[in-house]
DNA sequence: GAAAATCCTACCAAAATGGTAGGATTTTTG
DNA sequence: CAAAAATCCTACCATTTTGGTAGGATTTTC
């Protein structure tokens, strides 16, 4: 019962992406340019376009890890990006209309304890199982948390 | 964040055996004999020893797999055991005293998400790591949960 | 055309998971 | 005393998951 470190990584850099890119998503425009400094480093974040290098670096996560991460994400519509000099990524929505469980269903953990908690098929003896309603209970218990937080949480 | 099926199995086959042992713990006496049926299959339990072929019928787990994972639940000292030929397992505490967490470790499935939830030193930015807060709640909540209910409240 | 960024795919080592195999041991019973 | 019924023990193993790295391709700006 371990959350993996994608999800880990992810959310913390998904915090940091918050954090460092001014942009608070939706219709609030994201100021031109920011500069941020930070434990000794410098980034310039154009129009709320933080680049991965800055993120690997104050979180201490590998780049090339957290571009597969990125990647995942995007993917799952919860970021945008810019692939060019003053590129990066970039929240979609608001910090406070991305949840935690987004982020974790988009690294593929899921938040459901046993697969026969969502689906009943997968085990034959699920109707008459008498563990079954508490692994799911737990697992509702689980789920209620992680999608009732949002990334402004953190912020 | 699974449950490994050593806990699934191990909850499921120690609320079997709480079903079938007529003991119920504790000082109170378990009958001489029990003479069980059920599925077409039958059983004589003797002072509330289950002898772990029934069990495994019952529940559909690999005798072998089963023996394992009761020898751990033993070593932890939840169950008591005869090596004989009327013998088996019995619960040592009543089953209202016996808790899905202590099952759990027992199993070796940890309740915390991550090890930083317990240990702030694994990781050196434990002290203002952003996330860490959350984990820790969220792993609380499940801890709660699973030292709250015990196998009676399955029976 | 160099630079700064994302993006993509393949590969990989290590660890965890979910077991099985084969027998040793203990104790009762016929 | 031998067979039987049970636990107990240890080693092994295949598969999957995890946690990455490598190497480059692409896009866009300066």
């Amino acid at each position: 019962m371990r959350v993996s470190t994608k999800v880990r990584y992810g959310l913390r850099a998904v915090i940091e992406l918050a954090r460092s890119s001014g942009d608070f998503g939706g219709r609030r425009k994201p100021p031109l340019r920011t500069d941020t400094e930070r434990g000794g480093m410098k980034c310039i974040i154009h129009r709320g376009l933080v680049p991965l290098t800055w993120i690997a670096e104050q979180q201490n996560i590998s780049l090339k890890y957290l571009e597969r991460i990125f990647g995942r994400l995007k993917r799952a519509g919860l970021l945008e990006s810019s692939r060019k000099r003053g590129g990066g990524y970039r929240l979609k929505k608001s910090p406070d209309k991305v949840t935690v469980g987004e982020i974790m269903r988009a690294l593929g953990d899921e938040t459901s304890l046993l697969r026969c908690v969502r689906n009943a098929d997968v085990c034959e003896r699920s109707k008459r199982c008498a563990t079954r309603g508490f692994w799911k209970s737990l697992s509702d218990l689980i789920d209620m948390t992680v999608e009732r937080t949002t990334i402004a949480d953190f912020l």
